[in-house]
DNA sequence: GATGAATGAGTGTTCATTCAT
DNA sequence: AATGAATGAACACTCATTCAT
């Protein structure tokens, strides 16, 4: 039914069939809501071999994970080792996340827009995905802040502050550029940069805003 | 079983009763995984009651939805309004955000944290919902920069974006915080601001910095 | 579908009606053969009642077992306890015996015709009910052999010997009465009494008969 | 894998190598619980090659019921014919068969604890060597009653009522006996002889045991 | 002669939803 | 107003069986 070569693929490249088509149906549907029968179906393949090559929807959703967790944190890596000066290393950096998730959408959703609390094994995949990708983020920052002295005295806490709220940030933005079609990735780091790059050293120096004296909470 | 006020409440109460219940599990499960039996022994009733106040499990989610996104959006606006000068609205808007979110995860986690595509239903009032808050965090970033003249003639795109980014951010270190005891929405309303309210102006002006100019891209 | 009374029924009847159902497809195709669908069908219920009552396919099973065997257990103590003479407790015995699984042939056959290794919950229930029939056997023996004094000291392990070998010819007795019409349990019993009757005592006191000298072999 | 012994077997020997694997899966799983897989695997083959030698499951099934059938037949007719005297025909018989069973526990198991009713091919064989061992225990036992000579006009039942019961019994026994290591075929016999050595011919002869004349019935 | 790769058909189990009371 | 009892429809997972090599 596909065309090309149907039957009797090396193992290797039926895994990474099957992954592909996991990825794209755990992050339309979700994790629970996703079918292994679609997947199958969109991977061109029978049910049983799913199980054959990951033994359960679990097995499939972890590989899912994990392959795209350490795309991703490669691509940082590299793009952030590339630079030269502070900001170039921080622009190559949210480059690489743009242009990463504008280019594969599904695997940032997978892996980053589900459910927080998935069974145990799920649990633990994706904790040490997100990590490794905050690792590199915050390796990011602090190597973009070198400048400033202050920041080693200060435990790093800080860096991890940074690093959170790109990732936010950046996360957010993605699906507004999906949404709008004029915006593209290079353009959407071009803003996120102004709006954060002068901050930021802010941040990482010891803040230099302060706020009204009088109501310093809002909640309670 | 319950002890006290079981049976034979106003209608009203029922209804707030069991959307506590249901952005509860929500919030835990996801919507697919969430199960309507635990939804209503959670509330302290049986499970037709809960078909015959919303209808079906999708009336219900929609309605966990609605009240969360209503309450979030009304924070919002009355912080907003509250404040003088463009820092202290700005200031104002983030604290409600990160009191809101720290004194009810739950909600936060039910309008945001859900799978991209339930179904038309769902989907429609979801949007709506995020629109709705995110329409008042534009409002918020727009009167924080009523200084910059420049702001009318471009559309208000940026002022988006900026909301975008900021959201996202605040969304991001929402998680961070409850991981890491020692932080307060007082502490990460102040940083953040200090990380943004720099940038955000020179993003409302137009940009300042530029990307180093031989290889602007990094994806392809 | 089923006339007389169908729905509604409370939830002691049911059980039993489940179990009933259970035990005459369990002992017709064997536990893993059997179809919970077919056992709903059966009970004329749907199959999530099945669920709901006993949790899983093994639980159903587990249900089946312990019924049955308490039955039987109860039916042997019962006429054990009935009669006078040391002969006539045996015979009671033997007739209960022949008489309950004649007329439940399926309970027996679920109890003892079973695949001798199903997973851990079943096995243990499995053996403990027939460790339970087969001590209700022992007992009857022992006070069937109430004359002969040398009992006592051989701490019993003739009389389980006695007991097993009992069971054994009973239960292919049973299998091979079912074939034959004509046979009764009454007619039955009487001749198991007279084939065992006399020889029962000669190994409970110490056997007599001796092998021919020259041991013609066993296996090795 | 293996070591000795892969490939290129000849015909004979390889099919044997199956039956002998699937003898000891389907004694310890039953039939349908056994695996093909797991039956390969023991065997040291690929799945396919089962199904190149036997067809199907059920024949591979029906392959190991008759192999083992007819082993056990065929041991127990050297056995019965090498005695002399009748008694000495019996020991020979009984010894014959717990050392058979006790030698190859899994073939006994296979043969006679299956789920009663598996589908028609395999009823089919398996009644058929049954039928084939019990006609065998029935000749021994008439040989060992030659002496009385009531036993012509009676048809015959009373030699199978009493196979049966020997059948039985000795089955039941195996188990006991695997569950007592200090018990060996040999003791078993011993008493087994003993327990029915006299009853038989009572039986044989026509029964003199009388029960009490009251209540002949027990089940209602 | 032998096997890794692949699948159709079926089973246990769950869950949103609805009656009958 | 409220609920215990019941079910239709799905879904994850398994297994006997067969190709293509």
């Amino acid at each position: 039914m596909s065309g090309t070569g149907r039957r009797r693929l090396p193992r290797q490249v039926r895994e990474q069939q099957i992954i592909d088509a996991g990825v794209r149906v755990f992050s339309k549907r979700g994790y629970h809501a996703a079918v292994v029968d679609e997947i199958a179906e969109l991977a061109d393949i029978s049910k049983p071999m799913v199980y054959l090559y990951f033994g359960s929807k679990e097995g499939l959703f972890i590989a899912c994970i994990r392959r795209e967790g350490e795309r991703l944190t490669r691509g940082f890596q590299e793009a952030a080792s590339a630079g030269k000066s502070a900001d170039e290393q921080l622009w190559a950096g949210l480059s690489a996340f743009f242009g990463y998730v504008a280019a594969t959408r599904d695997g940032w959703v997978v892996l980053y827009r589900q459910a927080p609390e998935q069974g145990g094994e799920i649990a633990a995949e994706v904790r040490r995905q997100r990590e490794a990708v905050m690792a590199a983020v915050v390796e990011l920052v602090r190597s973009g802040a070198s400048g400033s002295g202050a920041l080693a005295e200060r435990g790093g806490r800080d860096a991890e502050f940074v690093a959170h709220a790109l990732v936010g940030a950046a996360d957010s933005l993605t699906g507004w550029m999906a949404d709008h079609p004029g915006e593209t990735p290079d353009k959407v780091t071009l803003r996120l940069m102004n709006m954060v790059w002068v901050g930021m050293r802010n941040v990482l120096d010891g803040e230099v805003w302060v706020p009204p004296d009088g109501d310093s909470a809002a909640g309670e």
